[in-house]
DNA sequence: CTGGGGACGGGGCCC
DNA sequence: AGGGCCCCGTCCCCA
């Protein structure tokens, strides 16, 4: 999907220079919630599905419709989004999404931080903790109880002394703190379509899904005349201009576009028809 | 059944 | 350190 909406040229491996296009965009969208009015419709004046002249991407209209989350988002459900209201966690660059409903657990009151499960000290950092719960029996594996802010997850420090980062949702575990919050939002799903109401984890999710809404395809195929609102999906459409697929099969050496197909094509046992 | 498009999710990398 | 974006992948549906 539209993990990307930006212009990149194809067929090369060096990152768009985004700075580009940032004043295209970014700063748009970063003032986005508090020009827009979660209710605010972008597309529906049909001003936005634009003629794609190539790959340029034109988010004009998009920021109407990239509403922050609504009141009645997913999140609360989830009681994840209280705690994290305070505007201190929320460096939040944009605010474009979470508006202090983020996932992102805030700072831990710096008193109470990490707090040993065994004496209930507590410690300003994990390395602290770690330090300390080896007074009580030479190990630190002991778990180490998240600030209480942090309700949506819980910090284990291994024997090796790097933490783990637990999600409070499901049994996932991360090495880092931003991939746990990352995750989260798979959780918390604080970007919602104002058109629609579709709730999804990150903001440019939300984006590709408005392109549902407003037709516009920014990517388009330079064999033919098909565009697509989603990278992914022109990257799987270019290979079927392609004689030689991308997926092979081991046995019967035919390629394929796409992993699924060749998936299906295994499972169905197509190679060995074909031989 | 196969091929292809649409929509979306998540990890990793870069800034 | 955190956010934004890319890549890779999956699932569903339709012709």
């Amino acid at each position: 999907m539209p993990r990307s909406f930006l212009v990149k040229k194809y067929f090369t491996n060096k990152k768009p220079n985004y700075s580009e296009l940032e004043g295209q965009h970014g700063p748009r969208f970063a003032v986005v919630p508090e020009r827009f009015p979660p209710a605010e419709l972008p597309t529906e004046h049909g001003s936005v599905v634009p003629s794609f002249p190539g790959l340029v991407w034109d988010m004009g209209a998009l920021p109407l419709s990239f509403a922050p989350v609504s009141p009645t988002t997913p999140s609360a459900p989830l009681d994840l989004s209280s705690p994290f209201s305070s505007s201190s966690g929320s460096s939040s660059s944009s605010g474009d999404e979470d508006e202090g409903r983020t996932s992102d657990p805030p700072s831990p009151d710096p008193t109470e931080r990490f707090q040993c499960a065994h004496c209930g000290k507590s410690c300003s950092s994990p390395t602290a903790l770690s330090r300390h719960q080896l007074s009580h029996c030479g190990r630190a594996e002991t778990s180490v109880i998240a600030p209480a802010a942090i309700t949506t997850a819980a910090t284990t420090v291994s024997p090796s002394g790097r933490s783990s980062f637990h999600c409070k949702h499901c049994p996932k575990e991360y090495t880092s703190l931003g991939a746990l919050k990352m995750h989260i939002r798979s959780h918390t799903l604080p970007c919602v379509c104002t058109t629609c109401g579709k709730a999804f984890s990150r903001p440019w999710l939300l984006r590709g899904h408005i392109r549902t809404h407003t037709g516009e395809r920014p990517f388009s195929c330079p064999h033919c005349n098909r565009a697509f609102a989603d990278r992914s999906n022109l990257r799987a459409h270019l290979q079927t201009h392609s004689e030689v697929k991308k997926y092979q099969c081991g046995t019967c050496s035919r390629t394929f576009s796409r992993m699924s197909l060749l998936h299906k094509h295994t499972v169905s046992g197509g190679c060995l028809s074909t031989q």
